[in-house]
DNA sequence: CCGCGGATCTTCT
DNA sequence: GAAGATCCGCGGA
């Protein structure tokens, strides 16, 4: 598919949207599509996994231990960015969600791509199956093309952002507890969509 | 298919 | 100074 053709097939999103609990976000940009165009290069993906970050009682949430230079955007208005570095080398992103002070966020952690689909796979040199160039939140960033420098950005508008589908899927949620956390483990906030071959954990 | 460990560096204690 | 919202390759079953 192509870009002009995904773009008629979705439309804007608004910052209303974002402007909610991170898990009812979470569990509403499962089917939605984030594009990134730059370079040159056209690229977009479906959204199929995410989880959900709260402001507040949630130890596990970059935000639970206050405002830093880190996240000082998650502690901002939502509908931006928040990139940042794990392990010393990959870039997980997440959707600033909730109230400005609330703190939530929305980390994506796999995408089923759509345009652009050579270009991620030279991005993606390691990956040998289309399921494996976008199925975890480090390999997405680096398929996107997402990295530190988008820290902040609005996602609502502009190069990197979000698009809603006009004609919603009808697919199954599933719900599980979230990844590679050592706090509130226990908690049902991952969410992704079932059976879909591009999910980073089943 | 599964488990294990190394890579690599920013952030916060 | 240690941990961390990960990924990849290796070895064995």
């Amino acid at each position: 598919m192509t870009l002009r053709q995904l773009l008629q097939k979705t439309r804007r999103v608004d910052r209303a949207f974002f402007g909610r609990p991170a898990a009812e976000v979470a569990r509403e940009l499962l089917g939605q599509y984030l594009i990134h165009q730059f370079d040159g290069c056209e690229l977009a993906a479906k959204i199929v996994e995410t989880e959900a970050y709260l402001g507040s009682g949630d130890p596990a949430a970059h935000s639970a231990r206050g405002l830093t230079e880190r996240t000082r955007v998650l502690f901002g208005p939502p509908g931006h960015a928040y990139v940042y570095l794990i392990y010393g080398m990959h870039e997980c992103l997440n959707l600033v969600t909730d109230r400005a002070g609330q703190a939530g966020c929305v980390l994506l952690r796999a995408l089923e791509p759509v345009c652009g689909i050579e270009e991620m796979q030279r991005r993606r040199d390691k990956a040998k199956r289309l399921h494996d160039l976008a199925s975890g939140p480090g390999k997405l960033t680096r398929a996107m093309g997402i990295t530190r420098a988008h820290y902040g950005v609005e996602v609502t508008r502009g190069p990197l952002r979000v698009r809603l589908t006009k004609a919603p899927e009808v697919f199954e949620i599933q719900t599980a507890t979230r990844i590679g956390i050592s706090t509130s483990q226990e908690l049902p906030l991952r969410f992704f969509v079932k059976g879909n071959a591009h999910v980073s954990v089943r």
